[in-house]
DNA sequence: AACGGAAAAA
DNA sequence: TTTTTCCGTT
């Protein structure tokens, strides 16, 4: 009953330290997947793709959004001008016409923020299950250990 | 609603 | 460098 509670566990590699130049605190990208992880419920949810979340309530998740960082005047305007920045980095796309819908570039993600992970193609990111945004993957780290990125269940 | 420039804030 | 703020355009 109700919708699936996934638990997004990254590692922590994927959470630059807080001394790393340009990322203070929790980044936005962060925040979505810890509601969504969480099957947070009303504000957003997974979509059918994988990836893909859809915005139930834009103006709840820019509220709990605006809470987390201390910005009482967050709105969905704003916040999704930040989801536009991730365009360009790839992190994120949008699902064109589809209203409110976005989808993760997982794979952009862990390149992005493992910088030692070797870009070959025959170590991409192995998708091992993904059902209805209950999905696990791994990837092997730079000592050939499994390394969990993602797994669902609750 | 969605996009993206510009500039400030942090 | 990322996000916030503001806003003109599509």
């Amino acid at each position: 009953m109700g919708s699936p509670a996934v638990t997004v566990l990254f590692p922590n590699w994927a959470y630059k330290p807080a001394w790393s130049p340009g990322s203070r605190q929790v980044q936005l990208w962060h925040f979505l997947l810890e509601l969504l992880g969480r099957g947070e419920g009303g504000a957003i949810g997974w979509g059918r793709e994988w990836g893909e979340f859809v915005i139930r309530d834009p103006e709840r998740l820019a509220r709990l959004w605006g809470e987390r960082k201390g910005k009482p005047h967050m709105n969905y305007d704003k916040l999704s001008r930040a989801l536009r920045y991730y365009y360009n980095k790839r992190i994120l796309h949008k699902t064109k016409g589809k209203r409110f819908t976005y989808k993760f570039n997982f794979s952009k993600l862990i390149l992005v923020n493992y910088p030692w992970y070797p870009s070959s193609p025959l170590q991409a990111p192995e998708v091992r299950a993904c059902h209805q945004g209950l999905c696990s993957f791994s990837v092997m780290d730079h000592l050939g250990q499994r390394c969990p990125l993602n797994q669902g269940q609750r």
